[in-house]
DNA sequence: CAATAAATGCACTTCCTTTGCATTGATTAT
DNA sequence: ATAATCAATGCAAAGGAAGTGCATTTATTG
């Protein structure tokens, strides 16, 4: 199990106070985060600063970009397995129409898209909308 | 075959000059399109008139919106029997990671997605990434 | 033809994303 | 250690897209 500074080390990124900071609140959420969410969260802190940061830890495959339909962009450190960092990797996510949260099913695969002759798949980005296990639960 | 004009009276909306010239332009293209290619189109109308016209459309199932990871929300009608307009239908469409241009593969139908107990999914919008027929075949 | 309702146009606002530039902080070489 | 260098941060502002309020025009109905 490595430690965060190992982890950021190990992408090729320099560890600072705030990049730990935003890495330790991502590993908490459960769900994919808007950058407001961490705006809202480090009160202290410049937008700026944390933008460019989640678009390091995105260039550096820490964090992928979530987009759900709700026209924000989120973001996601996958935990368990999750190779979403390669290309051809198969993401899925699920957006509760109810409490509006999204969060990565890394565990559930997709199955292969079949495309018409001449297109190439590289990705496939797939988002099931519905009502989440808490929210169903009630 | 029907007219535009009874198609759109078909719809329970009224058929104006805008209407038709944005409905035919939609025809027209063979890919969806975002707000401002409309706007490029028809630089005399106003880009609220084209936004509300569009807005009508799809609430009147004429159009619908796409959500290809691109940021920008997109929109096409979608021709030989796609029932877009149906919640539970099953969108598939493909965005040219070349061309950055994204197309509706109404004849290619979404497989049955699963989700862990607990969840329900009532929606799925899933795309497609990679190189188009058109960017492949050069 | 008058009254009513919808469609259009203009102005403005908001939200999110992105960039430029100065400043601070850390790293490397002398 | 200290200077030089480069990355990280903070502040300000710009840009783009989406959405709203209101006045005006256009079409429909009585």
């Amino acid at each position: 199990m490595k430690t965060i500074e190992e982890l950021l080390e190990s992408k090729g990124i320099r560890v600072t106070a705030m990049r730990l900071l935003i890495y330790k609140f991502l590993t908490e959420k459960q769900v994919a985060v808007r950058l407001s969410d961490i705006e809202n969260a480090f009160d202290k802190a410049d937008r700026t600063t944390l933008y460019r940061t989640i678009k390091t830890f995105e260039e550096k495959d820490i964090v992928h970009q979530i987009d759900d339909g709700t026209g924000i962009t989120k973001y996601a450190l996958c935990e368990n397995g999750c190779t979403c960092e390669i290309e051809t990797d198969l993401h899925l996510h699920f957006h509760c129409n109810n409490c509006n949260e999204t969060v990565c099913l890394t565990e559930h695969k997709i199955p292969q898209i079949k495309v018409p002759d001449g297109f190439v798949s590289e990705n496939v980005n797939l988002v099931v909308k519905g009502i989440c296990d808490k929210c169903s639960g009630q």
